[in-house]
DNA sequence: ACGAATAACTTTTGATCAAATTATCGAAAG
DNA sequence: CTTTCGATAATTTGATCAAAAGTTATTCGT
């Protein structure tokens, strides 16, 4: 009767809604996160919630402390290098493949969440911003064909999100600025490399952009 | 009375055991893993064996198909083309990292490493040249402190794991070289982009080795 | 007032069970 | 001989509970 409510299993759902309260700025980095405290947020049993930790912990989106306790991972500056690195090699190689893919409907597709981010820009949406920029990009990756790297680059994304939180929360939007225009423009000429170029730049900038909130 | 016994937790017990059993050719690309075939193997209840099956498969280790069944995944060209692009950038970082911090001890733990490696390639042990394999190289990417890399590079090498075992089966481990004494040499000098370079070229020699048992 | 010990509370952990989902096997029909 | 259908078996999934581990508050003696 009820097909159409459940398809996916518990832990699944229950894992897809934290990764977006991570990747959307509804987490702090530093924040507890309890097992329990999942489980009766979304109303169902600590098992799913457990699972659903398990593989959010082992994308290094949360981290266990040795007291078994859970937390969203703060941001320090040696981390931030680290991500940098990998951003650069793994997100422009999608760029590029992507390119390679890439058909009218696609790029329709990119310019109207483009549209999104800009409009979120101007209105100070923070939460609007950060999921039409995360969505512009996971659908630029997505064309690329090339599993792996894209999970790799949704774990870095993951470890990111709550310090974009906190970036966007103390200098707001209007400071945002990014390289969309550019790559749009780049995939409507069909150059490969000035998608990669455009995407790398964008990349440089963000990871400026969220430097600030590095302590040590 | 038995707290030397169980210091961790069950499922992390578990976690480290299969990830042992895919890193050092314990199992094979396409097979299948059971829930309660693990929890039976290990003796233990299914509820840690959920957690450590869905850790494994968010670093990538196993993969769940549609039907909810959970295998180890096999290789093909293009999965082998993202994990060497993403490879040759962490790993020769890393090892360029270590190489800023390494201490005269480090040196003589991988040179001692290195010969296990030999003696298991003489032998034609292969469990122990993939144990051995993996720790000299671990060991050095551990001097680098930069956890997120290595934990990057650590799915990497669960992704390739089962292949290797599968290539060793079949050509033996007579054909196995490596570029650990180059690796040991530029430590000894201190010449961290001589460290950088052997490995990188020690990854690409592997990833070749590898290269025959992608299908597709 | 201060610090250690104890108690009360919270959280994690692992086992177990019932329900739901999926695979497998054999028989019957074409 | 192949396909389809149905029953049986195997597996996953989610809830629940008791025990272990950890945290916080309180008591007690000095």
């Amino acid at each position: 009767m009820n097909q159409l409510v459940t398809k996916r299993p518990e832990h699944e759902t229950i894992y897809l809604r934290v990764k977006e309260m991570i990747l959307f700025g509804e987490v702090v980095p530093g924040q507890p996160v309890t097992i329990h405290g999942l489980a009766d947020s979304i109303g169902t049993g600590v098992t799913p919630a457990r699972e659903a930790i398990r593989r959010l912990t082992a994308e290094g989106a949360l981290v266990t402390r040795e007291n078994r306790r859970i937390e969203v991972p703060a941001m320090t500056a040696h981390r931030l290098e680290q991500i940098e690195l990998v951003r650069l090699t793994v997100e422009p190689a999608l760029a590029e493949a992507a390119a390679e893919h890439c058909k009218e409907l696609d790029i329709n597709t990119l310019v109207e969440l483009d549209g999104l981010v800009d409009k979120a820009i101007t209105e100070g949406d923070v939460r609007g911003y950060l999921e039409a920029n995360y969505r512009f990009h996971f659908h630029l990756y997505g064309l690329a064909n090339a599993h792996i790297l894209r999970r790799i680059a949704e774990t870095l994304w993951l470890r990111i999100g709550p310090s974009l939180r906190v970036v966007c929360g103390r200098y707001g939007t209007a400071n945002l600025t990014d390289h969309h225009r550019a790559t749009t423009q780049a995939l409507q000429n069909g150059d490969a490399v000035a998608t990669r170029e455009a995407i790398t730049e964008d990349i440089r900038q963000g990871m400026e952009f969220v430097r600030p909130t590095a302590t040590d």
